[in-house]
RNA sequence: GCGCCCGUAGCUCAGUGGAUAGAGCAGGUGCCUUCUAAGCACUUGGCCGCAGGUUCGAGUCCUGCCGGGCGCACCA
């Protein structure tokens, strides 16, 4: 019986006492079934008689008692006790504990999936950093979160596209063509400009393709270096991304925004609507009106479009596409901008609370012996996605860019994360995984394979059920991370699981001792360890980070 | 000045309004002839920044302070 059973049967016992006339309250949507820290608590508790004391005009403890009653009478649970205010402590009868194994083996990778999101249709921009130099560490963060928050809707039966938005005109290109340019004829960079190292690389490789470029005059070759060095900037940050585990389902640019004329077209329909004003030179979005606190030039003075026109332009798109929500991660950095988008697409009539939600990520530093590491200002060396990489490896990466909410700031210490040692999380985690998978090796070495009717009740121990309650709460540790887009819920879940399980093995023998037979023990504790691979490897599935048969 | 985020053990951080606030690391003491000791057990360590409020119940919600990070362009 998993918690969303119980759930059910706590419903039906609530029900049931008020079609007798015991209980004249509603019937709650929502039940809350939580595993309680102490295990004198039972194996789940429900505090459903104190919410329904008030409505019900009577005691928590009286209530709970007539659910009590009722709810003892389900097969599948041994016990209930009024506790406490009200709660109500549950105890399984063992055979029902033990099936929850059964769940997780039958659904395998399918287990943790549920329906919560069906039928939604869901856009997820992240990363989306401009074509002029490497992804930086912001980037890398929502690279790993984005697209495990991606897997996580995915796995609520959400349809996720997941998109990246790159600039490829305007000002920023400029100034990277001009860099690229300079590096190319041995002129300082631009006071303005590009300086990372990778930008002689780039101007080299422009070179080689275009020999003699040179030695052209300046605004030809700066056209040449321009196009070609977006394009091949952009391939350098997807083959980065791609080593990261992370591709995007559709790349959008400027550029295309411009030429289908979608930016024309967008900034007349806001001014039909009345929402522009021209002033000083300039046109204007009078965002104000949508809760903004201060209005927003749409062309500047000199007649360029603003980065927020192209962001009406491509928020319509989204929408023209047939996205019923709009995500956007963004950086600490650009915070400011949630007001901003949500008056524009309020101006467009849409209810911002309904289409759209931006994510904002805290920054993101990195440390090494508990020193922080100053990025170097005369090199402009700004922290790659790819030195992260090339510091602790990609699992390790994602797993300490995911582990932490977005909402806080993260410390990466290089040499905890470099590590293989269990103080290192990620590892705590693998290695759960690989002595899961060795067990299962030597189990089958031994030509013993899972017996799909072996005898669960017979995992009655406490580390036995303290596995098979966490195993049952991963449907709604995935449904929950998911609605809560807070992908670090599935790591500490994952770290939490790793740490019963090894308590489970340290105590509990699986495998039968030199030549003793096997037992019906046996047989149901492989399931139960089956039980915890596949939760190990979905988990860590959903986090982009590999699962491991050895290490 | 205004806005967003954070403040929980020595450190890094969890903690969907629930019972005695947790994990890992660090410190201390133990546990390998048999399934991976990259592990486990025990142990030390907390005015949950401060002060009010909401209610059966607040680390969690509200208000005000204090401290830190990030923003507040006709840049992106």
């Amino acid at each position: 019986m998993t918690p969303d059973d119980l759930a059910d049967a706590i419903r039906d016992a609530v029900r049931a006492c008020v079609a007798r006339g015991d209980l004249a309250v509603e019937v709650p949507q929502r039940i809350t079934v939580e595993r309680p820290k102490v295990r004198a608590h039972g194996d789940y508790a429900t505090n459903v008689a104190l919410q329904l004391a008030k409505a019900a005009g009577r005691s928590p403890r009286e209530i709970g008692q007539l659910i009590a009653d009722e709810l003892g009478k389900h097969d599948g649970v041994a016990g209930v006790e009024v506790a406490g205010p009200g709660f109500l402590n549950i105890t399984l009868a063992d055979t029902a504990l033990g099936l929850i194994a059964r769940a997780v083996v039958t659904a395998g990778q399918a287990y943790g999936r549920t329906e919560m999101l069906a039928g939604q249709r869901l856009n997820l921009e992240f990363v989306s950093a401009n074509p002029t130099g490497p992804v930086h560490l912001g980037g890398a963060r929502w690279a790993a979160v984005g697209d495990a928050l991606g897997r996580l809707l995915e796995a609520c039966a959400a349809e996720v596209t997941r998109e990246y938005y790159f600039n490829d005109t305007g000002s920023q290109i400029t100034r990277f063509g001009a860099s690229l340019y300079a590096a190319a004829i041995g002129a300082p960079t631009p006071p303005d400009g590009y300086g990372g190292t990778y930008i002689a690389d780039v101007a080299a490789q422009i070179v080689a393709r275009h020999p003699g470029l040179g030695e052209r005059p300046a605004a030809e070759a700066i056209t040449v270096f321009e196009r070609d060095g977006v394009e091949l900037m952009f391939d350098e940050i997807k083959r980065a991304l791609a080593d990261f585990g992370v591709v995007f389902d559709v790349y959008s640019n400027e550029r295309e925004l411009h030429d289908s004329g979608a930016l024309e077209a967008a900034i007349k329909r806001l001014r039909d609507e009345g929402h522009v004003f021209e002033s000083d030179g300039a046109v204007w979005l009078r965002t104000t009106d949508f809760g903004d606190d201060k209005d927003r030039v749409l062309v500047k003075s000199d007649g360029e479009w603003t980065y927020i026109a192209k962001d009406c332009a491509y928020y319509l798109h989204k929408r023209e596409r047939g996205f019923d929500r709009v995500l956007i991660m963004l950086g600490a950095d650009h915070h400011g901008y949630v007001g901003r988008y949500r008056a524009l697409v309020a101006a467009y009539g849409d209810d911002p609370d309904q289409t759209l939600e931006i994510l904002i990520g805290q920054m993101v530093n990195l440390v090494r012996n508990g020193e922080p590491i100053r990025m170097s200002k005369r090199a402009a060396a700004v922290i790659s996605m790819e030195d992260l990489v090339d510091a602790v490896g990609v699992d390790a990466a994602r797993y300490a860019l995911t582990r932490s909410s977005t909402d806080s700031q993260i410390d990466i210490d290089l040499d905890l994360w470099a590590r293989s040692t269990n103080d290192n999380p990620v590892f705590y985690v693998q290695y759960a995984h690989a002595r899961v998978a060795s067990l299962l090796r030597n189990a089958a070495d031994l030509g013993l394979h899972r017996d799909p009717g072996a005898d669960l009740g017979l995992l009655s121990s406490d580390k036995e059920g303290d596995l098979l309650r966490a195993l049952g709460e991963f449907p709604r540790v995935v449904a929950g991370a998911a609605e809560y887009r807070a992908p670090h819920r599935v790591a500490r879940y994952l770290e939490e699981l790793a740490g019963i399980y090894h308590r489970f093995y340290d105590t509990s023998r699986v495998l039968p001792h030199g030549d003793a037979e096997a037992g019906p023990l046996t047989f149901a504790r492989l399931e139960l360890v089956e039980a915890t691979r596949i939760v190990l490897s979905n988990g860590l599935t959903l986090l982009g980070v590999s699962a491991q048969e050895r290490m």
